[in-house]
DNA sequence: AAATATTGACTATTATAATAATCATATAGA
DNA sequence: TCTATATGATTATTATAATAGTCAATATTT
């Protein structure tokens, strides 16, 4: 039987806001969901969930067909994605290398 | 045999940072990967695979993962989640219910 | 009004994601 | 230096996502 698994409400929204943004692209470009699935190499039926925020779609389906349909995740920031890698990067080396609980710092400026 | 897929650079990089991002914050907290697992109420091996910027994982965990960290997916926009679902919603029941391949419109402004 | 194609929904099957478990490595802290 | 544990990586198993196929309903075009 299936696991119930507990999502947050954002979580929800964001994933239904991306999949009706995709049904919106779709159409304006004038793409059946065939059509559409066919250009993402994916099954109709797989697109339909994605169309309606199923949230055990794999995300690079929803994130390719997103970009098939000219959805630009990561937009607002105005660095390119690999410069916001190397940025995430950069950062993450800083740090020690492993969490310990007791590395008691007064500034957790986050 | 494993199907290979074509992805495009800006899915897999997009995905990446993502990945990255939440290895960053979970850092920042002082979670282990076993913290955040647990909190997320998945395994430690899938955060893993996550952090690394996994193609295949479902959306559905991985925004809840990064929501639990703090990141905010879709806050450029000014906007609640449930008023932009509204906002495309409105948006799509203009269209025709079905796309037609002739339904020659001049204008596609999109 | 009639014809056709898009969409929504469902099922059975296959591919694969998620998990639990383990082991080695190496780092942070005592 | 010594020790406990966080991390990286791999494997076998189980749960489930993705698929192909089908059927009904109906919006759109002619």
């Amino acid at each position: 039987m299936a696991k119930t698994r507990i999502y947050s409400d954002y979580c929800v929204e964001a994933i239904v806001l991306l999949g009706k943004q995709i049904k919106l692209a779709r159409k304006q470009r004038k793409w059946t969901e065939y059509n559409l699935a066919e250009r993402a190499n994916i099954s109709r039926a797989t697109l339909q969930k994605m169309e309606k925020g199923d949230l055990s779609c794999a995300i690079g389906l929803v994130f390719e067909v997103a970009n098939l349909v000219g959805i630009k995740l990561f937009e607002s920031d105005h660095m390119p994605l690999r410069k916001q890698i190397d940025d995430v990067d950069h950062r993450i080396a800083v740090l020690p290398k492993y969490v310990r609980k007791n590395s008691r710092v007064l500034d957790d400026d986050f």
